[in-house]
DNA sequence: GTCTATAGTGGGATAGAC
DNA sequence: GTCTATCCCACTATAGAC
């Protein structure tokens, strides 16, 4: 199964450098010196090898803010770093629907578990990802002014999320 | 200039129905009865086709937001509404960087405008945008549990901002 | 496990006629 | 303002030899 690791190594590359649109199957074939007809041998299709990568940064994202001791606000900031520091692997997982009928049984849930972990609720949970979420995404669309203080706007939700509803 | 209308007219529809990767030239074409050729007399490149789309849509969500009158929840309802009621115009214009060049002066802060006013300052209107842009892409991407209460966890978001560190 | 060869599809864009 | 014809590009995937 190494060879399988290998492709899975390679595609990661590629979608971390170029974005996931550059991932393609010859892209990736040249990448590993061979020839794009012979991933069909490891994988059933692009689909298959997308998924692969998708699981591997779920379970990093999931360890990442795993590892923390500030509560929300470390949750926060940890989710905030490997966001930056993966822009486009982020956005392969987050920006479409997941392919959980081809992820490992439960990583999805063991990956939301911190921030389940350091809020009141399902709601404040949900809602607080979405507010991490948000800020992620519009930053790394250049959609906030250039100007703008992200550190305090995440001050300000975290702070928000944590005196709220929440109950303390 | 009615013929310019007709092709971005033409185009939103194919991207309202079918979603962005779906606006090729010559579906475009197709839509409009004519032959791909025929687009680049009147738009440069499908960019500008797609910049005009961006900017008919922005106008759009800024008018919604205006006519409200609830502060903040109310801003958030109208906010929602417009994106679940156009999901891919939504993912067009907020799941990539603006073309900021070619749309109307002013146009994005008009469009931001109405937030602005019901948030105490500017990091609690970035917080609070990331906040309803989080859980319309989240809820857009089937990413929350089938049986999660959105309406909570909007609820709850708005609350934490309406609440918090606003100044109260 | 890799190769060559190929099928089949689709895309953006241009030149030049009418 | 529209057309035909065309270019060049890129993609996923399969068949069959080695």
């Amino acid at each position: 199964m190494s060879r399988r690791d290998d492709i899975v190594a390679a595609a990661r590359g590629i979608i971390e450098d170029e974005g996931a649109d550059a991932l393609t199957m010859r892209a990736l074939a040249d990448r590993l010196g061979i020839k794009a007809p012979s991933l069909y041998k490891h994988f059933r299709n692009k689909a298959e090898v997308e998924a692969a990568v998708v699981a591997q940064g779920l379970a990093e994202v999931g360890a990442a803010v795993s590892s923390t001791d500030g509560g929300l606000a470390g949750v926060a900031r940890a989710y905030r770093a490997y966001a930056l520091a993966h822009p486009n692997l982020y956005r392969l997982i987050n920006d479409r629907p997941l392919p959980r009928h081809q992820l490992p049984e439960g990583l999805e849930d063991s990956a939301a578990a911190p921030l389940v972990a350091v809020t009141a609720d399902g709601n404040q949970a949900r809602a607080a990802w979405a507010f991490a979420h948000g800020m992620v995404t519009l930053e790394l669309a250049g959609r906030f002014p250039a100007d703008a203080d992200l550190d305090a706007a995440w001050a300000a939700g975290v702070g928000a999320f944590s005196n709220g509803g929440a109950g303390g």
